[in-house]
DNA sequence: AGCAATTAGTGTGATATCGAACTTTCCGAA
DNA sequence: TTCGGAAAGTTCGATATCACACTAATTGCT
């Protein structure tokens, strides 16, 4: 039994690795689209962060965004620089901690995100007519699940 | 009905991003946590081209890698030269084009990506704890769906 | 054959990302 | 309260990635 249950897991590895391969490949080939709608000298990963902030909630320390994209907190602060520079984010004092910053948005990077996205119009536009959105909207919750886990499972 | 249709597609649109979104955050989970397993100096970008020559085929001029791979040719050029640094794979000269190279897996270049596979042994098990990869496994043909008209679709 | 246009790859300079060491501030224990 | 350790950011030096300009080789057209 136990070494039914081994093996079922052994075989489940690759099917793991493909998986974890296929949401490489699309990652790549949709941020190489998306980056070319953003502009000039923005990134994608500059955007994420605009994004996350968004989706999840701003006001957060760069610490806990570096940790959130689980990168270095000095990668962080570069893109938080440029964020700012270009005045899409503010950085406050954090009246609970005299260490860290808050980042917050600002209405230019409420716009900037929308604008971004809108930007993306004529190729999602596209993409719609060959993708089966419906099978697609149906696999997201599961997607979600395994960010979950690996979300919990990491550190 | 043709309202209707446009707006089948316009509500479509989120579903496309929030898709994109949850594939972003796991590649970059799944990443760092792959990342950590490489020996040293071995980048996940490196590992990605040598489990392309050998999940789809080995022979491959350098240009053709940049484009799989949606990345410029200086970049591929300098991936491949740490990989042959490293003794992973080996460029011959094209019998077929005095202008470009092929590149060729080496044994040790097979060997390491199986050993970089295994190393993940420990993170595969105890995630197939957590995730359900019996769904995993189904939605996988899904994302290879998605992975094909993405690649038709670029350029 | 000869020449223009195309293609493969390299060299160079700029930016992004990263790890390690350092500064400042906070927290907890004696 | 004071001091040692932990935590948040920054600075600095190294590597990865990228865009642009260039060289060398091929292809196509006449």
């Amino acid at each position: 039994m136990a070494d039914k249950r081994k093996d079922a897991k052994t075989a489940a590895t690759p099917a793991l690795f493909a998986f974890f391969t296929e949401v490489g490949i699309i990652n790549q080939l949709a941020s190489a689209l998306f980056q070319k709608r953003l502009p000039d000298g923005v990134t994608v990963a500059q955007f994420s962060v605009l994004n996350h902030l968004i989706r999840v909630k701003d006001g957060q320390t760069p610490l806990k965004l570096a940790s959130a994209f689980q990168v270095p907190k000095t990668s962080m602060t570069h893109s938080l620089a440029e964020l700012e520079r270009r005045g899409l984010v503010e950085m406050r004092r954090n009246p609970a901690d005299g260490r860290s910053e808050c980042v917050w948005l600002t209405a230019a990077g409420r716009t900037f995100r929308d604008e971004a996205i809108a930007a993306l119009g004529g190729d999602m536009a596209r993409l719609v007519e060959k993708i089966d959105v419906e099978a697609v909207a149906q696999v997201t919750p599961e997607l979600a699940k395994v960010r979950a886990v690996l979300d919990e499972d990491r550190d």
